[in-house]
RNA sequence: GCGGACGUGGCGGAACUGGUAUACGCGUUGGACUUAAAAUCCAAUGGCUUUAUAGCUAUGAGGGUUCAAGUCCCUCCGUCCGCACCA
């Protein structure tokens, strides 16, 4: 027997859609709009299974919304701005444009191979000069609207190289490429006042409910809001003080030392004058700019030849370290450390022989024990403290703050963790910043006029330093202002920059404008957002933000671009390693005659657990492998039957296998039915028998069920779901009158309910069942609800909890009639004898609980 | 280090507001068809005792609340994601 041919039939259908321009959409003010986004990929080369995983979700909600009638906007471009580029420029000697462009070509195919139902009219890539400009002009705008500025900023310097590293590229404090080790330096950057909204950016999130909570939770946790004290330490002998934040001003009288950042403006001046202050200052500046690395590393410091007073304790003074765990981006860059009651501060008082006080008492036990082997951050009340002695926590923090606030050495403030956003890099393949720096004018705005500033192609690639620098023609310009000799901003944007307005412009990619307010105001915002986990912060946050300072510049009129959001887990696959430790390819290895896995050549390979598909690793399967062998339909089944979307998948052979069975059951079930399905459905027959009669019920309520899971997007419980249904159907006794009336009818529903996950075989199938339009011109199936309806339950009968029995009741039977018949059955009478009820418990349609 | 999640058969997973744990699929075993294999179809399938009936036991580990816990609470273990210049 002949088996589904998928090439032909997906390649067909592919066509029909591309001719029917059937995923083309305009704004119809009579029509409901739904806006799909999947997170638009990189384009790194090829597709991986990442890709086919997210695109294969957002296909499905957006073929499933078109179906039940909304007016669906399903864009596709690319990100195509970034730092492979420029790796492959160095390594290939090939234009990161050129490269780019290439790799546009092939991945634009092997998408369009997958049947995704795209606008593709509405394609957009960074990287196009026509795209960047308006970026450019949003800077600017920014730039008016007081939202971008510049300030000295800490970057990876790799002294070999000569060159900014990204933070990927410093691999335990040394450059990836040259294993030098790699210093801090400063240098004048843009950013943009993503700080000015995070209040904004906090208290609507709480309102994003279609969000995963998460996600919310991460980014609250990232914007970081606390309320506390900026409270002053006078340094001895001096006029100057010591500004400290602190959330913890109750614990002020068990404060014994301050630190500085090593970067605070104090420990660089000490530097200057002492060589061991400046030896440490120094190294600590080795350690490379992420938090991570900050965090992780051992925490040191330096006694400098500073002290402080003590802002409540008369005469009491303190001695003031440098620490390399003190932040200078987070509240003042000082801190005061209170042992007794932060684990951190404690570890360091220990180290450096720091007196620790106790301050908090907790209420059980009374006493802490003594010494104390780490700090005590719970509740209590306050002891050794003056005046706070007696009280709570909250309530030290109000007496604190009075006095301080009253004797003028402190003031409330609220800090935010969240920093403003760095938007300059030192690279080439990014958007020029559209700014130009003369001697005599300062910061200048390329005027309007002359935008874009486009990227000259006329480049010399070396691991030192960005072209732009190297560009004297680019570079080398006449001052708008005062046309004297004056230089290009060589630092190009944050390729963050572009992903975080491109979802606005899918909606007008041909608009002269930035955006076309008319456009926006029907499509946007994203009703449903989908893409990678690791996303749930940065981008996504950026985005929130950008929307909102577009705004202020009149824009866009919304504040929230992503109305819901849905998170993908990870694609794995197992691990293969050879006798020496070499990572294989999963094509390299096979399950040997004795079931042990082996190479090709016989020798043994080493299995190790299922990791997230990574070139590193090889456990690699190219999709379009997967696609030419089993095609696009199985490859998008497989995806979805499995796990749920949050989760992490795990890609297997005998999975697709499965995926592939089904796919060929049905078409096997409208191209040789056992049953005739020529029967048209024109009304519905009178089925009298029971059977049939249940089957039919079965249909409506998949149906039913079907949409429910769609709606949340389970689509592995609505896969299952369908595959109960065709199960049943199978299982149709053709001798029974109308058994061929209900197949039909079954087949055409699971045809309809398949399609947004199976588009090409569901076409096909619904071409074999006579149809004259395509499935994508049909309306999702409805149900009868009166047929969802049952008549009677199953009723578990239990006895201390313990199930003893079952029996299938009339629905909404009353109680004591329930308990009458369930005290009947056999086993439960047995169990029951000789023994007292002295509790039942009943839940109505489910469950009767005998207690004894 | 900080923040966030996850953990259910041999495997991926299902179980709505606490109420029949293991739906659906994969794998395995047995059978049918075939000269044979593949494909397909049928049946069985958490573990233990048992011919079956039936019983005991099981949702990372340990404790708790409850008539009843995968689900709620506490402690611990393991795995993964993010940490501001990867995208």
């Amino acid at each position: 027997m002949s088996r589904y041919n998928f090439k032909a039939t997906e390649k067909k259908w592919q066509k029909t859609w591309e001719e029917k321009r059937c995923f083309h959409v305009e704004p119809d003010p009579k029509k409901e709009k739904y806006y799909v986004l999947e997170m638009f990929p990189y384009p790194s080369g090829r597709i991986h299974m990442g890709h086919v995983r997210n695109y294969t979700l957002g296909d499905v909600v957006s073929r499933y919304k078109k179906a039940i009638g909304f007016n669906v906007l399903h864009p596709m471009g690319w990100d195509a701005f970034g730092l492979p580029a420029e790796n492959a420029a160095l390594a290939n000697n090939i234009a990161p444009a050129k490269w780019t462009a290439e790799n546009i070509r092939t991945m634009k195919q092997q998408l369009k191979g997958m049947g995704l139902s795209y606008d593709w009219t509405r394609e957009i890539s960074t990287c196009d000069p026509e795209y960047y400009k308006h970026e450019q002009k949003m800077f600017l705008d920014f730039m008016d609207a007081d939202l971008a500025y510049r300030k000295q900023s800490w970057v990876n310097w790799d002294p070999v190289e000569k060159t900014v590293l990204a933070n990927e590229q410093v691999i335990d404090g040394k450059g990836w490429r040259s294993g030098a080790q790699i210093e801090k330096k400063r240098l004048s950057q843009w950013f943009l006042k993503i700080s000015k909204y995070s209040e904004e950016l906090l208290t609507d999130i709480k309102k994003l409910t279609k969000w995963p909570d998460r996600v919310r939770t991460m980014q609250e946790n990232w914007i970081g809001r606390s309320e506390g004290l900026k409270i002053d330490f006078p340094v001895v002998s001096s006029d100057e003080k010591i500004e400290v934040f602190s959330t913890r001003p109750d614990t002020l009288f068990g404060a014994t030392f301050c630190a500085l950042s090593p970067t605070h403006p104090m420990s660089e001046k000490l530097a200057l004058k002492d060589p061991e202050i400046a030896k440490f200052v120094d190294e600590c500046n080795r350690i490379g700019t992420s938090e991570a690395a900050i965090e992780t590393a051992e925490k040191v410091g330096i006694l400098t030849p500073l002290e402080v007073e003590h802002p409540l304790i008369e005469g009491k003074k303190l001695p003031v370290f440098i620490a390399n765990f003190v932040l200078m981006e987070y509240g003042t860059g000082a801190i005061f450390g209170c042992p007794a009651h932060d684990q951190r501060d404690f570890e360091f008082a220990i180290k450096y022989g720091i007196e620790i006080i106790q301050v908090v008492k907790p209420k059980s036990p009374t006493v802490l024990k003594l010494p104390l082997s780490e700090a005590y951050s719970g509740q209590g009340v306050l002891i050794n403290s003056g005046f706070l002695d007696g009280l709570d926590i909250e309530g030290a923090k109000k007496q604190v703050a009075e006095k301080l606030i009253a004797s003028g050495s402190a003031k409330k403030e609220i800090n935010f963790r969240l920093r403003d956003w760095g938007v300059s890099r030192q690279r080439y393949w990014g958007c020029p910043i559209p700014v130009i720096n003369c001697d005599d004018c300062g910061i200048v705005k390329v005027p309007e006029s002359q935008l874009p500033v486009t990227l000259p192609e006329d480049i010399e690639f070396k691991k030192t330093s960005n072209p732009l620098v190297n560009h004297p023609n680019w570079k080398n310009v006449s001052c708008p202002n005062c046309a004297k000799p004056a230089t290009r901003e060589t630092d190009t944007f944050d390729t963050f920059f572009e992903s975080s307005w491109y979802f606005a412009r899918f909606c007008c990619p041909d608009s002269s404008k930035p955006l076309d307010l008319g456009s926006l105001k029907y499509w946007m915002p994203v009703d449903q957002y989908i893409g990678g986990i690791e996303h749930a912060v940065l981008h996504l946050l950026y985005s929130r933000f950008f929307t909102r300072a577009l705004k202020e510049c009149g824009h866009i009129e919304i504040s929230e671009p992503f109305t819901g959001l849905m998170t993908q887990g990870m694609v794995c696959h197992e691990t293969y390693q050879d006798k020496a430790g070499a990572w294989l390819f999963p094509d390299e290895v096979h399950k040997g005659p004795t079931g042990k896995w082996e190479k090709d050549d016989g020798s043994s390979v080493e299995v190790g657990r299922s990791q997230k598909m990574s070139k590193s690793k090889k456990n690699v399967v190219d999709p379009e492998k997967i696609i030419n062998e089993y095609g696009a339909d199985t490859a998008r089944l497989f995806m979805l039957s499995d796990s749920p979307p949050d989760r992490d998948l795990e890609w297997t052979d005998s999975g697709v296998e499965g995926a592939w069975r089904y796919i060929n059951k049905l078409w096997k079930m409208v191209s040789e039915p056992h049953l005739d399905i020529n029967q048209r459905l024109e009304s519905e027959p009178d089925i009298k028998d029971s059977v049939l009669k249940n089957t039919l019920k079965s249909i409506h309520k998949t149906i039913n069920n079907v949409s429910k899971e769609l709606e949340s997007f389970h689509f592995n419980k609505a896969v299952a779901l369908i595959r109960e249904l065709t199960n049943e159907l199978e299982s149709i006794d053709p001798d029974k009158p109308d058994a061929s009336f209900v197949y039909r009818k079954g087949i055409e529903t699971a045809t309809l309910l398949i399609a947004p996950m199976l588009p090409h075989l569901a076409e096909e199938m619904w071409e074999k069942l006579g149809a004259d339009h395509l499935v994508l011109d049909t309306p999702w199936p409805s149900y009868e609800p009166a047929l969802l309806e049952d008549h009677t339950c199953t009723i578990v009968v239990q006895i201390n909890g313990k199930i003893r029995g079952s029996m299938e009741l009339p629905i909404d039977l009353p109680e004591a009639e329930v308990q009458t018949i369930a005290m009947k059955i056999e086993n439960v009478q047995k169990l029951l004898d000789n023994k007292t009820v002295q509790k039942m418990i009943f839940v109505p349609n489910k469950i009767v609980n005998f207690v004894v």
